[in-house]
DNA sequence: ATAAACTTTCAATAATTATTGAAAGTTTAA
DNA sequence: TTAAACTTTCAATAATTATTGAAAGTTTAT
């Protein structure tokens, strides 16, 4: 496999695995593109590269400078903006994971947690209800610490032991 | 807050986070409803209560259960079919977590690991895409592997030290 | 074998989400 | 101040994904 081929296997793949974490193809395309780049990259070399218009690369970028993924870098003698991703993928893992957090579980804890905390009247159904919130809202929790520990560890010790694994 | 209205709470609020596990609404509702259930429901109770058609009903149930996730159970005297989920969340996001592993984490561990393992012609680019690909790859397996970790623990104890933490 | 009770399938449609492109906005150099 | 270089915004459009509903399929009781 060549260098182009690689990249763009890359690229598309990175692309479509967006969801996983939650962005859409654009962004994860522009992230990983920025990834894998040298050096800082303009609007017009990402909108080329990745043949998607003006106003996508404008706004993707705009998000991803929101999550923090992204910084615009003023190089002198330059009229246009560049950009560059951060590249240390722990601490990549921990912003995401950040920003997943408060976006999407914190609410449903909330809820979980105003759900699971209604009067018991006493029925079944209702007992049923505060149990099984009570049950997830646990897990949401634990999901979440979890989350946060995975990005926030120092090491990759576990890499280490998982490969040997495999091999 | 009444029973119902922390039923329905509960209900819409799982089924719009489905995304965050990536199963859609209607899939993610019917779990959910299922879930605070005292008994199986049929296909008529499930439509009725989330207000969807038969078909959008049979064919998420249908998903549930390859998930595994749904099982279909026999009434004695019914000729309709009931279906229970799995009530103990533990064992419900080991199956969620096993089955996203599968899915879309493996694809991408092993495109990571062709890319990572394209030829070192020496150019920057080819050993910056190198370098990134397989910290990457290293990354993903580690996340795949807490996700199971997660999810194979006996015990809550994270959770008890969270709420610990909280309070 | 028949018909009633029930489930599945799938083409059509609706709803949602992503993308474009051109006009409006901003910044910089002279 | 002007105009060129660049970025942002957003209404229109395209692409994707979810949902419906009715016809076809299946099972069960008689």
């Amino acid at each position: 496999m060549k260098y182009e081929e690689a990249k763009d296997k890359f690229i598309s793949t990175w692309g479509s695995l967006g969801s996983l974490w939650g962005i859409n193809k654009a962004m994860a395309q522009i992230q990983a593109l920025l990834f894998i780049s040298t050096k800082p990259l303009s609007m017009e070399d990402i909108m080329d590269e990745l043949k998607i218009s003006r106003g996508n690369t404008s706004m993707n970028l705009r998000q991803l400078m929101d999550w923090g993924i992204v910084t615009k870098e003023l190089i002198p003698g330059e009229r246009k903006e560049f950009f560059t991703t951060e590249k240390d993928v722990q601490e990549l893992t921990r912003i995401i994971a950040k920003e997943r957090s408060r976006r999407e579980i914190q609410p449903v804890i909330k809820v979980l947690n105003d759900v699971s905390s209604i009067k018991d009247d006493g029925t079944e159904k209702t007992k049923e209800l505060i149990k099984q919130t009570k049950a997830l809202h646990d897990l949401t929790l634990n999901a979440d610490s979890m989350l946060n520990k995975l990005v926030t560890q120092k090491q990759n010790w576990l890499t280490k032991s998982i490969i040997k694994l495999l091999k």
